[in-house]
DNA sequence: TGTTCTACGTATATCGTTCTACAAAATCTT
DNA sequence: AAGATTTTGTAGAACGATATACGTAGAACA
């Protein structure tokens, strides 16, 4: 009878929370409750319960409190790993995550281009090993997907304009006003005849919104016929046939706006193989800043969206979520120029 | 009773292995066996529960699973995310799962720098959440802190040369021929005095064993007086300030292997801004040779290690160990270099 | 003083799998 | 045909937390 009590706490195993309990004195269920920071918890049972479980060294086990509750584990869903964008939203959740019980466990959703219909395999093993929410990021995702998906798990979305009800809470900077800046910029600077390399498959509205964005300050701007969009998807190939087709017009544009620094690192090479000299013949520019654009062999100007900031707030609000939230909530964070030597002034005429 | 026994499949829920049992009219166990491969199973029982299986849609839960087997996830740990070549690993790693029932998490062990005796964080946090295994990337990690997490879960080290009994298993690039292939590469386009741009801290053999290449050959081509081994963080300053006194020197190298493909473009840019041309007053080599190599603007000479195939046979050998070996195995591929112009022979004496 | 709250703790069923032990059936041996 | 062995399937106890429901003690109120 007394052994069947005392299941004689075998040394090698890991401690269990009924270990906590016999050694701080309490029950099973008054650990729990320290645990989860849950309601009716005097401050002396918690000091002794917290006292108990740093001297054992215990740690709960996800899966034991994923049966019942939740896993404290968070699911990021990252469209690829070669852009260093990504590590700044990266640093922001992380940041939010901090003094939190929760863990970010990333995956990448390698369907480059194919929109997926269905929820990803990515997706499906992140709910089977009981996420409790996921933020997915970037535009790879058909918006009938991220809707059944929000109804079957707290999701947040970074880098999608559109709004999927109450279903999910979307993370963004404003892409109509960055892709604005950059044509006064480039304008404001005497390429008057700028053309656009954008994504295809046009998917998401962020990439619709950066075109209107284009479209309208070229307008506005009084350059209406030099208006130009080009579409490439993410792969290397493509966006050098994309630019070599744009830079081999008869009048070609005097300055590329590019979706993504990437995109326009591989506009820089393929000018500069075709002879062209930057900014003097062509000007660039990117979108995202990331650290590369530094680079004096880059130098290139670009649009800050503060990827760490929006990384911040996207967990920020996946946990609101986790906690209980159904109305869904936009954030929007203000883009700003970085302006660097592949669209300044032409130097010789400084 | 019967009102007991059948728990009256409420609509909603998520299918259990209870009502793919039901439904097939076997046991759970039976369910159970066939999930798991296990022993024991006739081919129409296995048969006729796969069948069930797909037509309820059924997918088992990981902390479920969790609880007294397997989660079938594995947890891959970079140093960092703006380095492409990990993108490289990854890609390799899901290869290797792709047919099986395993999935990989990621983590960043933001840990830049700091040797952590004790494990970090990300990996406790892997460890609480029943990860099968770990694949840990990066010369991050002291040696001593390895081995306790080896006995503690199986794993595989990625790019660390120090071999930790049988607590763990290695895959490497043979980087000691690397170095040297750097070298001879040099010298026979007739750069006689490169200098190494290593890595501090150096913890992890990998770096030795790089600067060992870097010696020897340089004194077996002769070029012994020439030997500078210069080392930095990865942190973007850090590098500047080196590669910068590197070349303030009186009788500057001319030539940099660096640590890694992104030391090089760092370097290439501290060059540019001084006022050199590359190749012709100095050459640059990198190793990794990642994607960003290609672009005209770096064209960067560089070290192939196939990351792809570290991270296929790191996956493969993680989980023979999930599987039950004990007796540590190491990999090692054989570098490649890859020539492109920032180490070319000078253009205008060819 | 008795009654009603409220705050704090506890006992225990429960989550969805896996695993051990065993029973039954089929096959092989002699 | 009887025993021995192997193959196939089942029952039911785990695994380690959480959550529900409830008991109790003290405070507040009449």
């Amino acid at each position: 009878m007394s052994e069947k009590d005392t299941p004689a706490t075998r040394p090698g195993e890991r401690i269990t929370i009924r270990e906590v309990a016999q050694d701080a004195g309490v029950s099973v269920a008054a650990v729990s409750k320290v645990l989860r920071d849950a309601y009716g918890v005097s401050d002396a049972l918690r000091t002794k319960v917290r006292a108990s479980m740093a001297k054992l060294n215990y740690r709960p086990r996800a899966s034991a409190r994923g049966m019942r509750g939740r896993t404290y584990t968070i699911g990021l869903i990252f469209p690829d790993l070669r852009n260093p964008f990504f590590a700044d939203i990266y640093s922001g959740v992380n940041a939010a995550l901090e003094r939190t019980q929760y863990q970010a466990m990333q995956g990448i959703n390698t369907t480059s281009g194919a929109v997926n219909t269905t929820s990803s395999a990515l997706i499906e093993a992140m709910i089977d090993r009981q996420m409790d929410g996921l933020i997915v990021i970037g535009p790879n995702i058909d918006m009938q997907a991220l809707i059944n998906l929000g109804e079957r798990v707290p999701l947040v979305v970074v880098g999608h304009h559109d709004r999927g009800g109450d279903a999910f809470d979307t993370v963004n900077n404003d892409d109509q006003l960055g892709a604005r800046l950059v044509v006064r910029h480039l304008v404001a600077k005497g390429f008057r005849r700028p053309a656009m390399l954008s994504l295809t498959p046009a998917t998401s509205s962020i990439i619709q919104q950066r075109e209107v964005g284009y479209r309208l300050e070229m307008m506005e701007l009084g350059c209406g016929e030099a208006i130009n969009i080009v579409r490439a998807s993410q792969v290397v190939r493509d966006v050098q046939v994309a630019v070599r087709r744009l830079l081999s017009d008869a009048n070609r544009p005097d300055a590329i706006f590019c979706w993504t620094d990437l995109m326009a690192f591989e506009a820089i090479s393929v000018a500069t193989e075709m002879g062209l000299s930057i900014p003097e013949d062509l000007a660039i520019v990117g979108y995202d800043n990331t650290i590369f654009c530094d680079l004096a062999q880059n130098s290139l100007t670009s649009v800050d969206q503060s990827g760490e900031l929006l990384g911040l707030q996207a967990a920020r609000m996946l946990i609101e979520r986790i906690d209980g939230r159904t109305s869904a909530e936009h954030f929007i964070v203000p883009p700003r120029i970085v302006a660097r030597g592949s669209a300044s002034a032409t130097s010789e005429a400084e």
